[in-house]
DNA sequence: AGTAAAGTGTAATATTATAACCTTTTATCT
DNA sequence: AGATAAAAGGTTATAATATTACACTTTACT
């Protein structure tokens, strides 16, 4: 598993990864991961940046699969529901979970020039702020990070005024 | 000022705070404060919960101005260009800002149960995560917290299972 | 094989947001 | 004050995202 989604890696190798965990949660939580569903996954594996689900529709079509609205959203829902992608509010897109499983809180730094997500742990921002919460007598549930930046990649790149090709895996 | 947007309050003082502050930094900024952003910006303002666009569509034809999407989306952009209002994005809602003026980073506290929103300062956990990420080489812009959960007067009206009656304001 | 539950197909529609173009109002310059 | 440019608003249409409702098919279980 590679240890950032901005960095050239063997993209291949996240993607079947991903498969192999959703096949693993899936067979312990007794759900089926059927051949709509797996295609989901895979494609919204496809890159590190999140896809919108009306993105996935052509995909799925050029599959044979059926491409109406409801096939991605339930695909989608049912992977929600089990972990496998997040939702970024921020975008009305998803990405794949990159430690699925794991109970989480999850935080999303997005590169605004290349468009690509990391997910970071959140949970020491999530304990402070659920004490913050609790201090005002709130009670935290669930919790949103989404942060708009410049990932490692785009600023070095951007430091050395194009040279090299990018990096689109 | 109110402290929290759940305990009972003169929810007037809030919205004539709102508006006077509005005055005051659009006359700074030398922009207009029109007819339709003052009271685009009331409306945002009308409860503590946050307000889709289309819900103020009604508001505003009843008060004799346009009411087209293009006229709410309008006020409101310039609402949240000024940082008068903040968006929601998990909600696709709006709620005015309670600190205007002022550079700051929100995070937001959403009761599930009586849906209003809180805005507290995000400073302690935006430097520790903007640290975090700087330390991977993501240089941070921009960051959207939203928290889900129970708000204070909500979770005592569940333990004392229903005995007054809500607060609407 | 019979049955219930889960999953999928399909059509329609709801919700949120923007584009494009034109008219009106306001501010500024002379 | 009148000319003019910029800002704001009116109007129509449409894009983008998401859901409802209902029929049909497949799967799992007895």
């Amino acid at each position: 598993m590679s240890a950032s989604a901005y960095h050239p890696h063997d993209h291949q190798g996240c993607i079947s990864t991903a498969l192999q965990q959703a096949a693993k949660l899936c067979a312990e939580q007794g759900v089926r991961l059927t051949p709509i569903r797996k295609r989901v996954l895979e494609l919204v594996w496809q890159s590190h940046k999140p896809m919108g689900a009306y993105d996935l529709l052509p995909a799925l079509a050029a599959d044979g699969f059926n491409s109406a609205p409801p096939t991605v959203y339930r695909a989608l829902d049912f992977l929600l529901d089990l972990g496998l992608v997040h939702r970024l509010a921020s975008l009305n897109a998803f990405i794949g979970c990159s430690h699925p499983g794991h109970e989480h809180q999850s935080c999303f730094l997005i590169c605004k020039v290349c468009d690509k997500a990391h997910e970071m742990d959140a949970a020491p921002w999530f304990n402070a702020l659920t004490d913050a919460a609790k201090a005002q007598g709130f009670e935290v549930e669930t919790q949103l990070t989404e942060v708009v930046g410049i990932c490692p990649q785009c600023a070095k790149e951007s430091a050395s005024k194009e040279k090299g090709s990018p990096d689109e895996s």
